[in-house]
DNA sequence: GCACCCATGTCAGTTTCTGTCATCACCTAG
DNA sequence: CTAGGTGATGACAGAAACTGACATGGGTGC
């Protein structure tokens, strides 16, 4: 047995959650966080580089999500269809989040300060889809563009499925949105 | 004459340009700047709210530019004509301003701070034109997408535009790739 | 000329975040 | 079995970002 309970980053985000829930992000301190988790305030910075961070995990996981996707996409398929796939692996991976996704998301949608930051981590995910897409021999500018297409529509897909009640199908809904955007470049 | 300069808050926001640009931005303090614009620092967050906040201007003011040329878009114009004319209006706003504009990009890309503060407004951004589409009966759903699509589209755009030395027409690499998003979801 | 207005100054205080050193259980070498 | 190393944590001081409260003094309207 460790010195300490282990598991403290864990602990730190799950504790940051529920306070930002309970009181708002701006009226939990840090150090209400710690203590909630049983660690100083200094180990809070330890773990997280900033007090908005600890609602984000790890971001090379949740992208390899995405870029495994289209890495994993058969040689003939075009851009676009290789994001289809892409939606379809990200659906995968939410199935049985969904109550959680809604937690996460009511308290993110209600801090700017927490909608910045989402907006980065969408940013640098649809750079690595990007990078896997230049990776499979698209080009550089439409590889920037079709991923900016699947990140738009996996937000959009997102936004839809956190706001129903019951957990639908978030895949079937993202290719849905991509079918709106085709039709509308028509 | 007053009892103090007039433009103080103009002057907080060249102040904090050039030192950003100079030092960097987190070698740079907020009473760095107040003290090259001649106040304190509590007047600097008089006039904005935070750090990040005195490299963005109005932004009712920017957004304005893109959603009058939606409003002013022919009745019979689709969505993304539409877009296409906010994407021109862009341009035209940009005409001579390509100095100033490098200038600031080089210093906001520099920081993922100021990134994050950019995502923010690129958002707000896409939520006015999606409003001004709205008004113009085009269904909630279609307006926000054609409202991404049109942030995607611009933003990439002026990425482009900033990465040359010599300044270009802004608004025909935007239809441009407006163009290049079409081709894609073929 | 007098009262009010309002941008600014002054100052104290909270919170976020960082640097530095001490602590102490565990592990490994000998 | 003991000595020293390792690594996560605590303790503490301090810089910098922000906020609230009150004072100041020139400009403006009556």
């Amino acid at each position: 047995m460790g010195r300490w309970e282990p598991g403290a980053r864990e602990r730190l985000a799950e504790a940051a959650l529920e306070l930002f829930d309970e009181r708002g992000y701006e009226a939990t301190t840090v150090a209400d966080i710690a203590a909630r988790a049983g660690v100083t305030e200094r180990t809070f910075f330890r773990h997280y580089a900033d007090k908005r961070e600890v609602l984000f995990g790890d971001p090379a996981e949740y992208n390899a999500v995405f870029t495994d996707a289209v890495a994993a996409a058969p040689a003939e398929a075009s851009p676009l269809d290789t994001a289809a796939l892409a939606l379809r692996a990200a659906g995968e991976w939410f199935v049985g989040r969904h109550p959680y996704a809604r937690r996460r998301a009511a308290v993110v949608g209600a801090h700017t300060a927490l909608q910045e930051r989402e907006l980065v981590k969408q940013l640098h995910l649809g750079e690595a889809i990007a990078a896997a897409l230049v990776a499979r021999g698209v080009p550089a500018p439409a590889a920037a563009l079709t991923a900016e297409l699947t990140t738009v529509a996996f937000h959009q897909a997102f936004t839809r499925w956190v706001a129903r009640d019951e957990e639908t199908d978030l895949g079937a809904i993202a290719i849905g949105v991509l079918d709106e955007l085709r039709a509308l470049t028509r």
